[in-house]
DNA sequence: TTGCATCTACGAAATTAATCGTAGATGTTT
DNA sequence: AAACATCTACGATTAATTTCGTAGATGCAA
């Protein structure tokens, strides 16, 4: 299932915390936008501040749609992803390269090296899996 | 100015096609969603076909935002892009890596290479590519 | 125990994006 | 000329997403 962008965020909260209540998603949500860190999101209305119960709202949609689990915690909820991290990337860069670059997956590597900077070892990374992909080359 | 996800469906044929009819560019996006080919979409409607005034107020609001030029051509409208491809694809690349790889584009970059296969000739301008990173180290 | 703070649940408004219907102009065919 | 096809313009509807207000329960502090 292909998160929203809104539903993305608290995706990306609960990953780096782990179970985590409303409260502390809603600070953290907040603490983000006012840094300007985080995901970009609307310009205009990074400055915003967002209301406890729609974090809630978000949150409570998202368990029933099984994207979040969830625990009584005493009087309130701990909350946890019901997916992966990697496996959400996987489906969303599916989808953007074949929207973006026409399924042209090169392209946006080339692009993505191009426009952020990599470090050595991250370069490296890279490298020993082109290395590794060419030793195993697609079977027929 | 980042397009929406049917913007980006009209930019890419007209960066195809170069100008077109509103005619031609809705001939080209119901057959996209016939094959099954071009971008995703969403799938349940796949099969709905996109009526003619609707491709028509898309690209007219379009003009209005600046997305595309238009010229007269007798009766109708000659619509280009007014953006070029490969900036398009920076904005939404940026945001993408920051939303869904939080900046992380080594990490982008690692599962693009792993999830789709790379013939051996993108293979090595990619790493052409790395190797030029690697003799040009960013300044402090 | 009264009052405040914090939770959840839930309905509904606000926003944004996408779709279409209708009207009027203009060209084409018979 | 009459009937038909094709365009644009534009308002309005539908749909999806995001946001919030209000109500009721529960815990805690004065």
């Amino acid at each position: 299932m292909k998160p929203t962008d809104s539903e993305l965020e608290i995706l990306q909260i609960l990953w780096q915390q782990g179970a985590s209540t409303v409260r502390t998603v809603n600070d953290l949500l907040n603490e983000q936008r006012k840094s300007g860190l985080g995901p970009a999101r609307n310009a205009a209305r990074s400055k915003d501040i967002i209301g406890y119960t729609t974090t809630l709202k978000m949150m409570q949609i998202m368990f029933e749609k099984g994207i979040l689990t969830r625990e009584e915690e005493g009087r309130t909820h701990l909350y946890s992803p019901a997916v992966q991290e990697g496996d959400t990337q996987s489906i969303l860069l599916q989808e953007f390269v074949d929207n973006t670059f026409r399924g042209n997956a090169a392209r946006l590597v080339m692009q993505a090296l191009g426009n952020h900077e990599a470090s050595a070892d991250e370069l490296d990374e890279i490298k020993a899996l082109i290395a590794q992909i060419e030793n195993n080359p697609p079977k027929p």
